[in-house]
DNA sequence: CAACAACGGTTCATTAAATGAACCACGCAG
DNA sequence: CTGCGTGGTTCATTTAATGAACCGTTGTTG
């Protein structure tokens, strides 16, 4: 692990449940030694990637990625996009929306949106998704490349007792997801959240990200999630689009048979209108 | 210079206006050996902070940087209070607004807002405003504490013909700005660029950041400049506000002063209603 | 109060990691 | 073909990262 990887690193432990650490803590959660921290803590705060509180002497993110965002923004303009769906997303479902967007083999989240309907949600707060034990991370190994699916068995970390931990169990998950045109995840990544997910395309017309819903497990009913997978496909096409790209027909005739009724179901309801 | 400076400097030279920078291109900007940018580049690429275009071999800024920019917001939500008087103030002057936060001895451009009124602008593109150079920088300098003129006199880098690069020229501009209260820079950072800055303070009741205008020096009159002072004042005020604090007696009696009629002219007005 | 623990920060001999000249392989223009 | 400019790789040399032990301060506790 180079020196480069190690501070940054430290940035990781940063989050919006955790803004300021301390060096002893930053130590205990990285694992490492007090003067290396310190000194990597001393170089980011040079940097402007950190800076820290006066008072208390913690250190929390600083103000420098900001414009680096910016800079992000105007070149890959994705996150604009993105937003104005996953807040209807998660207005229509009352859920927790997220996007993530797919960098080499690792996913990025990028944008979130929360509803206030319930008071217990799912928080999202998270740099990168594990691809094995979230939604979002199904949909892409169902619907991307295999190199994916290498990265992906090389790191079968398991977070709770539903993290599929074996390659068996990781197949089933992602022919379900083929299969359906949804990634799931039932308490795979957290207790008691589960979360669907729908691909995201853009202009290069391979799969780019995800956008997902996580909610409070025991909260789902079948309806539940039948209403958050049609709002899911919405959002899915509509970010897909503000990202140049579209939905293969063949998700989309999968989202068809999983979502509405079939061809005998129609027979017996369009009589009656 | 650590590896993690060399590193992350390497980041600095991505911009709104060059976002895309091939290995060698890279090499030359910075100064700095092929094989050992290169590291730098993978390991900031697996990190997430940079990505490639996978067509062009180019980097760009990568997505983990948002994930931060939201934690910084959240830690510290001083954009969110900034952005409003921002884009208000472009409107009102027909230029472009920005806003700088010190970190240390260090200002960040953190967000800036350009009007479409003139075709010819300002492009605020940066991430670290030089002290000596900005409007911005001479504010800081001259409400600020004695540290900052030590960090800005031990680095008096020459932008343009106009930049201050003696102490006898920086302290002259300080003086000025602590006479009129606001910061000034004639062409000083950029060929062509005239700003105007003003203070602004946070809940520490310390100087905080500036909030400034840039405008095509060519286009500036005794009109313009004194219309934009006035933008500056208001927004000053808002942004100190929204950031938890005020701006100080003192400061407010200069732009009184600088701003407003003698109390003789007000004599002669007042008859006259 | 004194003893203690936990904190942020510092030192310096040891060691591991960063470095860069020289090296491919490829693509393109003349 | 040659010549040049890419992105990417190798390996002996050297430089910079490392961490056990240290200091000074603060706040807690029997």
């Amino acid at each position: 692990m180079s020196v480069v990887a190690k501070a940054i690193e430290l940035l990781s432990h940063f989050s919006v449940r955790r803004p300021e650490l301390g060096l002893s803590q930053l130590c205990r959660l990285a694992k490492r030694d007090k003067a290396t921290t310190y000194r990597h803590l001393t170089a980011l705060e040079a940097l402007g990637f950190l800076e820290q509180n006066p008072v208390t002497k913690a250190y929390r993110i600083g103000p420098a990625v900001l414009h680096l965002a910016d800079v992000r923004e105007a070149t890959v303009p994705r996150r604009d996009g993105a937003m104005v769906p996953l807040r209807l997303l998660a207005e229509q479902t009352g859920e927790t929306a997220h996007v993530s967007v797919l960098s080499g083999v690792v996913l990025h989240a990028m944008a979130h949106s929360e509803s206030t309907r319930h008071s217990t949600r799912a928080v999202i707060d998270l740099q990168t998704l594990p691809l094995h034990a979230t939604a979002s991370g199904i949909c892409l190994l169902a619907f991307g490349s295999d190199e994916l699916r290498h990265a992906a068995l090389s790191n079968l970390t398991p977070f709770t007792p539903n993290t599929p931990t074996s390659e068996q169990r990781l197949d089933a998950a992602i022919a379900a997801a083929k299969a359906g045109g949804f990634g799931e995840s039932d308490r795979a990544f957290e207790d008691e959240i589960y979360s669907l997910a729908a691909p995201v395309y853009d202009r290069t017309g391979e799969i780019a990200g995800a956008v997902a819903v996580a909610s409070v497990a025991s909260r789902i009913t079948p309806d539940a999630a039948l209403a958050i997978k049609k709002g899911l496909t919405q959002a899915a096409h509509e970010i897909s689009h503000n990202w140049g790209g579209s939905i293969p027909e063949e998700i989309q005739t999968l989202w068809q048979t999983t979502l509405h009724p079939t061809s005998r179901d129609i027979a017996q309801k369009v009589p009656t209108p």
